[in-house]
DNA sequence: TTGTACGCGTTATCAT
DNA sequence: ATGATAACGCGTACAA
């Protein structure tokens, strides 16, 4: 049923060799024979079989891309980026929705060796240090976090640094009972960016200022941000791992009846879209995402290149988005801050 | 250097067809040799290649979600849906964002046909009727949409019923001088549900009253809002294509100074989680996305198992969910509505 | 310039 | 209960 070289090869009256060179492009064949064999291939719908193909040479054509939720804006960016640069270069990307499970993470990079990818690229993993480790050992990986495995290659964000450096923003404006809202209690990374801006500040952090989520929306934000400030009301202010949180906690303090940034001040992490969306815009650390897949894919791609063997990370840079939900804003309109500026705005 | 069926028989001292049946559990083996097998294979990390597997087979285990963004938050939703299903099935989903553009559309089902997918869900596809029958035609599809072609499979959504219902909603709450603003020239099915409910209800629809942009973003509907609310002031409520076009309009009334509902009712389509994050809270016809993802890949195996000989078309229901941004808002607190009932929530 | 024959790793058909 | 062998569709030596 399916037409496959031979086919065209008989009805174009030459070998299925002659066939697979005009196909691609190799050796000199006459014009006339290449422009029949064309002709044929179109008439028949001949597509070539990548999984014959990849058989026989080894390489699938298709790289993997982990990634715990889909549904958190910062994954999409990622992997347009990372998609662009595939697609550039002839790969597909098989999309690995882990759902923060990290037995599924596994199960996916599992299957994706059966599927012979000819990379993977790893993003926001749930996996621990060793497990992280191990799939590196044995796949071709590009990693994308703020704990790079040394042997691994990938892109390292400096998540602590960003973490810090938003809450040392905090400490500037005059707050010292600061909390922090992360997934807990294994990936800490941005809790550690938190707890050495504290450190630095000689300020105190209570057992009680620090909440725990097993996955960072803004629902399951928004109930611990309600659990967190009924038990530690004493709170000025709160670092929220990634922007999905700190919405979470702008909604948590809405149903409280506390006013932000003036009862509690929030800020997150990423600079999603969303962050300058709601109200009070928040104040964050913007994260080049789309960047920081294409990096990712651009990085895989020079693994597999050195067929694996390399194991370099580079550093993307992150930078602090002051909006209003700390109640440091300088200047300007809240609403169209983040938008190109309209022509003859209104007062 | 990578391990295969040869080497495991070897290494057990039996056939390749042996090792073949434990590890598709066919045929009488014996309990020892079965068990020798297995122990063989986990020692040489052994693992089947699907592409020497789908050779045979004709099968890749694999299929195609192909979307326009998915940095639109209406994306992830059915995906995550789509993959739950497939993942049970045993299916990898190759991940094809078209960016809006029908020629990587198309390049994309050439592809994904080359890498011999098993069938192909098109969500809010961007080709026209006749490109999507030719699709159709060639390919098992599953097709997700408000204009399915009658001879494909798919899931249907009741968009122009919805816009409809929406508009019709502004003009019960008054509203005369209606706009729409939406994707154009050719995707107009939700530009035809507002044309029926002003034409139902007997209002005209100036062409000034209708903008069109190339994609949905938040950035270009802000930047459609303004030059719609420039050349059409007298607009006093405006049907928006989905929610990022509607957010997109509520950033503009803020740059522009008219206030939303007052000066301008906005009504979105699609009630993804922004909408009810924004200020002040859209008002929108939900539709359920993660059922439609997966209803859409269940839909995908039928027409698979039914060996491309289904074309049948599910329609899901949307409704309407009113909020703020029409200013026909019915009792409780703006903030909480759309999350869980907070314990102890103060005045 | 073009063709033949073999192998990629697996499943399936027959034997034994 | 197990094994030899032929496909599957394509690329690659090696010939011609």
């Amino acid at each position: 049923m399916t037409v496959t070289l031979r086919h065209v090869a008989d009805r174009a009256g030459v070998s299925i060799k002659t066939v697979s060179r005009v196909i691609n492009g190799q050796g000199e064949i006459s014009e006339a024979t290449r422009a029949r064999v064309r002709r044929i291939i179109q008439e028949l719908d001949y597509r070539p079989n990548s999984l014959a193909r990849g058989l026989v040479s080894g390489r699938s054509d298709a790289i993997a891309l982990i990634i715990p939720q889909i549904t958190d804006p910062f994954f999409p960016d990622v992997l347009l980026g990372a998609e662009a640069v595939a697609r550039e270069h002839g790969y597909s990307v098989f999309l690995c929705n882990t759902n923060d499970n990290p037995e599924q993470e596994l199960a996916y990079v599992d299957m994706m060796a059966g599927k012979r990818v000819d990379g993977v690229i790893i993003c926001g993993t749930r996996l621990n240090a060793a497990q992280l480790e191990q799939v590196a050992r044995h796949h071709r990986v590009s990693i994308i976090s703020s704990r790079n495995p040394a042997s691994a290659a990938g892109i390292s964000l400096p998540a602590a640094a960003g973490v810090c450096e938003a809450a040392s923003h905090l400490i500037r404006l005059g707050h010292r009972r600061i909390g922090h809202l992360g997934l807990g209690p294994d990936e800490n990374v941005r809790e550690q960016g938190y707890r050495r801006a504290m450190a630095e500040h000689d300020l105190p952090v209570e057992s009680a200022w620090v909440k725990h989520v097993s996955s960072l929306s803004v629902e399951t934000a928004f109930q611990a941000a309600l659990e967190l400030l009924e038990i530690a009301p004493e709170l000025t202010a709160l670092s929220c791992s990634n922007d999905l949180a700190a919405v979470g906690t702008l909604r948590a303090c809405a149903a409280l009846g506390r006013r932000v940034p003036d009862d509690l001040a929030v800020v997150g992490f990423d600079d999603i879209e969303l962050a300058s969306l709601v109200t009070p815009a928040l104040t964050t650390v913007h994260v080049p995402r789309y960047e920081v897949g294409k990096m990712a894919m651009e990085q895989l791609l020079r693994v597999i290149a050195a067929d694996g063997k390399l194991s370099e990370h580079i550093e993307v840079k992150v930078h602090m988005v002051v909006r209003d939900s700390c109640g440091a804003r300088r200047g300007a309109a809240a609403s169209d801050r983040d938008l190109h500026e309209p022509t003859g705005e209104p007062a």
